[in-house]
DNA sequence: TTATATAATTTGTCAATACAAATTATATAT
DNA sequence: ATATATAATTTGTATTGACAAATTATATAA
C-alpha cells in the first residue's frame, strides 16, 4: 500500500476511535507531514481520500475538521457493490435458489445495456435469495460470455461476485443503478411471499469492471418491508 | 478556476464532443502537459476529476482511456442534490403548493437527524410539487433555524434551494439518502392522485452544507409511475 | 470600545524532478 | 516460430520548493 493510503488509513482510524472528535480540527498539514515523516503533498493526497468519504471538512485558510455529523457511516457501505453474499457476510445466512440458468443470445435491450454485439451469447440467471431462510430478493442477471466465462449453476448457487473476483481474477468497478417502485407481479407472490398489493422496490443495475467493461445487467426486486437502499450523493469535484 | 480544473473541463469537452472516442487512449500525460503548457502533476489532478466522473479508465503502465461505455452520462446528474426546481429547470414547469408551514421544536428523531439541540426550533414544511400541473412529489422538510433563517411561505412556494444558495449565501454539500418502497397512504391519494394500491417510492434524506452542518431532513414520496432514482456507485479510493 | 487595516497562519495550487510499478515493445535464445 | 529475457514506455508515487487564496489573529486608528 502506498504511503498516502497508509496515512489515510491511520487518520481514519484516529477519527473512528474518537482521537479527533467531530467538529474538531485535525493537526495542520505541516504538522502531520512532520509526524508521518513525509511531505505536505502526500498528506493532502491522504486527506483527499477522507474528504471523499465525507469524514472531513476542508476549509482553505482555516484548517481541516472532522465532519461535525460524523458518526461512523457504516451503512453507507450498503451502497457499494459487493453482491448480496458479501453484504450480509457475518450478519445473516444467505441462501440461493437458482430458478433459471441458461446461455442464449441477448435481446436488443440487453446487448445495448451490456455494450456488446448481439452475436455474443449471455448467461441468463434467475435467482431467489433468502436471508436466514426468509425471502429477500429476486434477481435476473444477464452477463456476457465475452467477459464472464465458466459460470455454472453451482457457482450461481454460491457467490457469483466471489467467483468473478477470485476465480476469474477480475476487479469490480463502478455501477449505475436505477431505483424505482413497482406493483407486485406473479413471481413476487410466488417466490417473495408478497401479498397482492405489496409494493416492490426494484433496482436495475449495470456493473462494470475496473477496465470499464460491463459484466452485469441485472434487475432485482425487493420486498418493500425488507430492504432499503442508502446512497451517498457527493458534490461534484468541479 | 484553477488550472487543473480548466484542463479537466477542456478534456471533458473533447470526450463529450467525441474527439477522443470511447475505448480510445487519451494522449499520454507528458504530451498533455506539453500541450497545456503545464506539469504532469497538474494533468493528473485533472484526470482525477474525469476518473471520478467515470469518464476515463486509468491503467498504470499502459495509458488513460475514455470509458468504453461512455455515452454522455447525463442522467447521472439526477442523483445530485439540486432540489426539484433545479432538476427540472427548462424541462418542465414546477409548481409548488405549501400544505403546511410552521416553526416548532423538533421531535427527538428530528433533532437527532439534524444533529441539533432539542431546544433549537425548526421549520416544518409540507409541500406538494407538480410538474406541468401533474402531481409529482409530496415532501415534508425539517430545517433548523440555527442554519436556515428568514424562510417564509412565499420562499417555500418557489425554490428553497435557490434561497439557501443565493439569499443566504450558503454552499450545499453532500447528502445521504435512504430509498424505499411503501404502501399508499391517505395523503398520497389526496394529493398525488394515487390509487389505493399504488406503490410509493419514498426517499428520506439529510442534506448538509459544505461546512458539514445538516440543513435539511426530509421525506419525499413519489408516484411509482413518475419517478426513478439513478445512483452511481464508485469503488472506494482505498 | 469598535471598526479597520495589517500581519500571520493555514490550506490550495503548481512546477520540476526523481524513482517505482505496470505494461508494452524489442531483442535474444532455443 | 515460439518462448523468454531485456529494454523502453507510460502511469503512479513522492519530495522539495514556491506562491496564491482564504481565514484568523494582531495592531492601529477613530
Amino acid at each position: 500500500m502506498s504511503l498516502y493510503q497508509q496515512v489515510a488509513k491511520k487518520l481514519r482510524q484516529r477519527i473512528e476511535a474518537g482521537n479527533y472528535q467531530p467538529g474538531e480540527a485535525l493537526p495542520r498539514q505541516a504538522e502531520l507531514a512532520l509526524e508521518f515523516n513525509t511531505s505536505r503533498v502526500t498528506i493532502q493526497k491522504a486527506l483527499d481520500i477522507l474528504f471523499n468519504d465525507n469524514l472531513i471538512i476542508r476549509k482553505q485558510g482555516s484548517g481541516t475538521y472532522v465532519s461535525p455529523t460524523y458518526s461512523s457511516a457504516l451503512d453507507i457501505i450498503s451502497s457499494q457493490y459487493g453482491g448480496t453474499t458479501q453484504l450480509f457476510a457475518g450478519k445473516a445466512t444467505v441462501s440461493t435458489q437458482v430458478l433459471h440458468f441458461e446461455i442464449r443470445l441477448p435481446t436488443d435491450e440487453e446487448s445495448q445495456k451490456l455494450h456488446i454485439e448481439s452475436t455474443i451469447p449471455v448467461y441468463d440467471i434467475y435467482r431467489l435469495r433468502k436471508l436466514d431462510n426468509n425471502p429477500y430478493e429476486l434477481t435476473k442477471s444477464i452477463m456476457p460470455l465475452s467477459v464472464i466465462s465458466n459460470l455454472t449453476k453451482e457457482v450461481a448457487e454460491r457467490s457469483i461476485f466471489a467467483f468473478i473476483q477470485h476465480d476469474l481474477g477480475l476487479e469490480i468497478g463502478n455501477a449505475v443503478r436505477r431505483i424505482s417502485a413497482d406493483k407486485t407481479k406473479n413471481d413476487d407472490i410466488q417466490y417473495l411471499d408478497c401479498e397482492t398489493h405489496d409494493p416492490i422496490l426494484q433496482v436495475s443495475q449495470t456493473v462494470s469492471l475496473k477496465d470499464g467493461r460491463i459484466f452485469e445487467y441485472a434487475q432485482t426486486r425487493h420486498r418493500y418491508d425488507k430492504g432499503s437502499i442508502v446512497v451517498f450523493n457527493k458534490v461534484p469535484m468541479v
